[in-house]
DNA sequence: TCTGGGGTCCTAGGACCC
DNA sequence: TCTGGGGTCCTAGGACCC
């Protein structure tokens, strides 16, 4: 049986943690640049019906008269208040996959418990008196299944957040109550797809012959069927694999023209995905660049393009690294655009210890050493203290709008929640 | 004026090899 | 006139997740 531990409405639980004001009241949480509604508090779904993604531009008014608090995204808080979660959730089996900031599976086989809707009771309140953040938890034989519980805990209301489906007839009760939007895997194409059929709830799709599901949605849709009639299909991960690809790209705080601007902007997204490089040990052999106007505004002349450059030998280095990110967004950018954007992408990572030289180039030409020392400092006295020069001193130029963020409470000093004697 | 950011997996098709 | 069969690697694009 897994287990599948879901915190509600995460990054606007965190905020309301250190603020009990808050408790009870609507909160939402705003992307970079205070864009759109990336998080919103069952308070604040309820009172006004806001959409995720929802641009903060079109219903800005509205929270206002609805008395809405909202919050810049402080991901340093929610990174380390998941870390949090997570380690409490170790207590409880050896075995956690952790799939989001907010989320992770647990293997509860062979643990050793009364009934499993205890032990799911156990889970949610020991998260919940240990750190603050209510979460929801649903027990099945598969993951898809899992997560299914996990929803049914939270949406209806007689599970308070606590849900296991463990025998077959639980199973296809879920089942029938689940709409196709319900299922984890079953995005918005699929859903259309399985609407013109006449599928609308998750049994319907379960009833579904196998061989038009393979056909019309690969070996995805075929797994999530398996896993819907109680088979599991999809593996537990216990050890996070080491990633692919590792990118960023932020929007800017306003648009750019100049190339130096911009230039300073990419070299400072480098170093930040160099040193994610570097943490799990990996090189790149490939650097992506890109660049794009803002395609919502109908005023501008719109442009993007791509260039993607081969590094001679694979490196993790931050300063090599800022070379080739500089060369290849010399290529693209285009005088007479106003930018919106500049994004990079580290791609065809190869464990370090495996980096080949080639006939001119040795591998080890570069000392690791500077790298460690830049990525202590940076560790110890806070991000980009030092770096390539390149990134510049005029960061507010380009940097992240972040008008509401709340206190780093839980990582800085000089932000620690203070108490009041009344 | 203002519309996020970071990922994964799968497939098809092109280019190439012997 | 007849024009193989077995592969790999890479990329772009689609679909999905949080």
């Amino acid at each position: 049986m897994i287990a599948m531990v879901d915190c509600n409405s995460f990054y606007a639980s965190c905020e309301q943690v250190f603020r009990p004001d808050l408790w009870g009241k609507p909160v939402v949480v705003l992307s970079n640049n205070d864009g759109c509604i990336i998080a919103a508090n069952k308070e604040a779904k309820a009172m006004t019906h806001i959409a995720m993604f929802e641009p903060m531009f079109k219903i800005k008014a509205q929270l206002i008269k609805n008395k809405v608090t909202f919050f810049s995204s402080n991901y340093t808080l929610y990174g380390e208040m998941s870390q949090r979660v997570m380690n409490i959730l170790e207590t409880f089996s050896p075995n956690v996959e952790v799939y989001s900031i907010d989320e992770a599976f647990i293997d509860v086989t062979g643990i050793v418990h009364t009934s499993l809707k205890q032990y799911a009771t156990l889970i949610k309140d020991t998260i919940v008196t240990h750190t603050g953040v209510p979460v929801g938890v649903g027990i099945a034989p598969t993951k898809v299944l899992a997560k299914l519980a996990n929803k049914i805990s939270k949406k209806v209301e007689k599970f308070n957040y606590v849900c296991v489906i463990d025998t077959d007839e639980k199973r296809i009760k879920a089942l029938k109550w689940a709409q196709t939007k319900d299922v984890w895997g079953l995005g918005k194409k699929h859903q259309a797809r399985l609407k013109n059929i006449g599928v609308f709830t998750a049994y319907e799709f379960t009833q579904l012959p196998l061989a038009w599901v393979r056909k019309e949605m690969t070996v995805v849709g075929e797994r999530l069927w398996r896993e819907l009639r109680g088979e599991s299909c999809i593996e537990f991960q216990t050890m996070p694999k080491s990633k692919k690809a590792i990118g960023t790209s932020k929007s800017f705080g306003k648009k750019l023209e100049d190339l130096p601007r911009i230039e300073e902007a990419c070299a400072y997204y480098i170093s930040e995905v160099a040193e994610v490089l570097r943490a799990q040990k990996s090189c790149a052999t490939y650097i992506q660049v890109y660049v794009t106007t803002n395609r919502y505004s109908n005023a501008d002349k719109q442009y993007s393009n791509s260039c993607t450059i081969t590094i001679p030998v694979p490196t993790n280095n931050t300063f090599i690294l800022t070379q080739h990110a500089r060369k290849a967004l010399q290529r693209i950018y285009t005088p007479g655009y106003r930018y919106k954007k500049v994004g990079v992408n580290l791609t065809g990572l190869i464990p370090q210890q495996y980096v080949q030289g080639n006939l001119f180039q040795s591998p080890a030409l570069y000392d690791k050493r500077l790298m460690n020392v830049i990525d202590a400092l940076n560790h110890k006295f806070g991000k980009a203290t030092v770096g390539s020069a390149l990134v510049g001193t005029r960061v507010e130029q380009w940097e992240l709008v972040k008008k509401d963020r709340s206190n780093r409470y839980t990582t800085q000093w000089g932000e620690l929640l203070e108490l009041k004697n009344k």
